[in-house]
DNA sequence: CAGTAGTGTTTACATTGTAAAATATACAGT
DNA sequence: ACTGTATATTTTACAATGTAAACACTACTG
């Protein structure tokens, strides 16, 4: 008897072009402007349409940051595994920074705003499992291959916490000392990486 | 014929109090406790009275953040120069670290929230200037001791990144992988500045 | 064709930042 | 002592936001 419910490919591609109308107004504007009221007139529906396919706002960011962790896991993924480890390396650090600095507005959205207690997401978990499985292998690689020397988990982790330092030094303008984004990153992952 | 103005220590006072009353609200709740009415409640006084002090919301944060970055400023210069180069340094992080651990409402104000176009402020400027300045001294001293090797103003950059990375990372609870920080720290510095 | 479950919109309200109006206060000049 | 006035503070008011609740619509089933 009832009308036809929704179906999970309806509700999905809700949620995902929903998230992206944020996304879009969040660049075109800024963070101030991300508004439910602001996102409906973008998609062109009633300013509640959401909260059948939403919790609330946050859920709305939750979602669009598990988007773009993915987005991110992806760039790393997509660098071609078949290089050698210290090139390949090079080229991961290459890859998270080059997200970071075409899509400034994404990774801000997923390292600088975000007020601690976001709702977790199980795809941003996920995402950033797949992240933090790219580097790890890589950096094993590189310590099984003999390229580079010492616990490949705790090397991963100080490789890991270099870019994303890096990239957010920059992404704040803090790189001000004549030496930008671009001559630091080789230099650091020499630093990091000079075998003995 | 008119009422004494405001002295300029009374504004000062009166600021640095909001400020803190501010700081306050935020660590006993949250961020999205930091309203105007919340604060003036904590002081005592009206809703409005801030906006005699204060331009607006955006001004009042902007000053918690320069009382902040003064602090961890502080708490690196507070470290004796005294110590042998490498033992500065790996003294400085200790202390960047313990900041940001002790008061990670603070660190991540600083660092974790404001709304990228925040408005800057010359104590802020300042404040980061102090901790750059510490920073590069350290590395400096290093490079000319002969105890580390490079180039200073790089090796600096990089000594920054990593304990900024690091500790983001430690602050977003994505050191999961059984290193723990105070496993990390050491090892990454020992990464940093192995000597050849 | 009528009833109904599920979809979408309208209305309403509490909370925010803050502008503007109203009020209180303390000093100067008489 | 008293009054006028420039400044300090509070009160009131309003637009914007998130979202709950009431309402209206729609398309299927009997």
């Amino acid at each position: 008897m009832p009308r036809k419910p929704l179906s999970q490919v309806d509700i999905d591609s809700f949620r995902d072009a929903y998230c992206e109308a944020a996304y879009a107004l969040y660049q075109r504007e800024d963070y101030d402007a991300v508004t439910m009221r602001g996102i409906a007139k973008v998609m062109g529906c009633s300013p509640m349409m959401a909260y059948r396919y939403f919790q609330n706002k946050e859920d709305v960011l939750a979602a669009l940051r598990a988007k773009l962790f993915d987005r991110l896991a992806q760039a790393l993924e997509d660098v071609p595994a078949t290089l050698a480890p210290l090139e390949y390396l090079q080229a991961l650090a290459r890859a998270y920074a080059n997200f970071a600095h075409e899509e400034p507005h994404a990774y801000r959205l997923l390292y600088v705003i975000h007020s601690h207690q976001a709702q977790t997401y199980p795809e941003t978990e996920l995402a950033q499992k797949r992240t933090r499985k790219t580097l790890f292998e890589a950096t094993r690689r590189g310590v099984e291959s003999g390229d580079i020397q010492g616990d490949p988990t705790l090397l991963a982790h100080t490789f890991w916490a270099c870019i994303h330092g890096l990239v957010s030094l920059d992404l704040a303008s803090q790189l001000t000392q004549g030496l930008g984004f671009d001559k630091l990153l080789p230099a650091m992952m020499n630093s990091l990486f000079k075998s003995a």
